[in-house]
DNA sequence: TTTTTTTGTGATAAAATCGTAATAGAATAT
DNA sequence: ATATTCTATTACGATTTTATCACAAAAAAA
């Protein structure tokens, strides 16, 4: 299942209440109540938006923040009575998009969410389709002329950062940065992979369409275009 | 010329010493005390983010915003003195990305413009285009009458260093710090990749309109103008 | 453990790029 | 006007980068 926003708060009537209120207003919104529950909610679900309380009672929305910072992207809005300057910079630094003061209103805190949903709703899609090839991120699979294709952990994190940065060249040491977390394990390597996710996915490995070389550079997905 | 940040206020006191805070600390930032002024800024600069006041001696922040948004997507950070909960939500509803209270700490302003900064810094170096060369540094493409052209890395490399001083005189010696990283190989070899970029730029190469040969010194990017 | 799958390595081939040298052409200085 | 210095142009070979293949190592599954 997918949801929009998440709450992570242990002010259970404050959260639910927000809650509430945002899916009364197109937000589709859910509620979780600590720092273990968030950790177990992203295991089978995604969001697009967390709002993070910082003071939690099994454990401190920074390190929560830390933690998702290393596998997410999605935008964290940290919430808090803490009203500290320290804090507010704090929150931002280590990966927050912003830092909302309570008692908030839910007018405007809908406001900010639906402005940042705005934003990054390209940046969190679900995947990538045309007619011939289907990436669905959820599920991690994908499908080359309708049909499900086989492939390994390594070869879907590659085609799906290539995927997230579409029309971009990602150069090849951001991909041993981000596929291969910073194991530098030789161009070769590279090489070896992209060709197996190309005799995967294009029609004429040979002719790519789809994951272009950038000559001195890297790769490119291409989508259709160029 | 290109700067990091804007800033839009008539308040000079505070806005200055921002500026001054700002700069500082590392993020390049110009000010503008009005609305007039900050779309003449805008006619031949750019900047990746706009701090907007909403109270505009000449005119109402909020104007500018909506104008603003017709052609850019930059992010737009308002502050204002007001207090009102509606103001907050039409600031964030008119494509506003965020709203700072004043009075407010440098250091907090400082964390959240470089937090948006991180998230929008590339995807707002756009590059360069007037209608015939087209140059988009995220794709590391460029366009000639609306057709992708091929570029070396090398090729690439050289023509957006001199974008990036557009209209400014880089010397031999800079381009081979900058481009060849420091790898001196004779002005044979510069001769020979400026003429390669000219015939795949320049409508005539031998009477070249971007890259422009600076006698004695090196070469000089010239968008349409000079 | 054994089997299977996945990932990495090294050798070789192929391709694209880059630098060099030689020559011609401009701009500046004497 | 002439010499000098700097830049433009051209073609070609050396170098660098990528592709491909077969196989070995490592990891995961049975």
């Amino acid at each position: 299942m997918k949801y929009n926003c998440l709450i992570v708060d242990d002010e259970k009537l404050l959260a639910d209440s927000t809650a509430e209120y945002f899916n009364l207003f197109g937000v589709s919104t859910t509620v979780v109540y600590g720092a273990d529950e968030c950790r177990s909610f992203f295991k089978d679900n995604t969001a697009e938006l967390i709002l993070l309380d910082i003071n939690l009672e099994d454990g401190s929305g920074f390190d929560l923040c830390r933690k998702l910072r290393q596998t997410t992207n999605i935008p964290i809005l940290f919430i808090s009575a803490r009203t500290s300057d320290d804090d507010k910079i704090v929150a931002l630094n280590i990966g927050g998009d912003d830092y909302v003061q309570k008692p908030y209103s839910l007018g405007v805190l809908l406001a900010k969410v639906k402005a940042v949903l705005k934003r990054f709703g390209k940046a969190c899609d679900a995947g990538y389709s045309d007619g011939y090839l289907t990436v669905d991120f959820a599920a991690k699979q994908a499908y080359v002329g309708g049909n499900l294709i086989k492939l390994t952990a390594l070869e879907y994190k590659l085609l799906s950062y290539l995927i997230e940065n579409k029309g971009k060249v990602v150069s090849k040491k951001e991909l041993f940065e981000r596929v291969w977390e910073d194991k530098f394990t030789g161009d070769g390597t590279l090489n070896v992979h992209i060709r197996r996710l190309r005799e995967a996915i294009e029609k004429n490995p040979n002719n790519p369409e789809y994951i272009l070389t950038v000559w001195g550079d890297g790769y490119k997905f291409a989508g259709g275009n160029q």
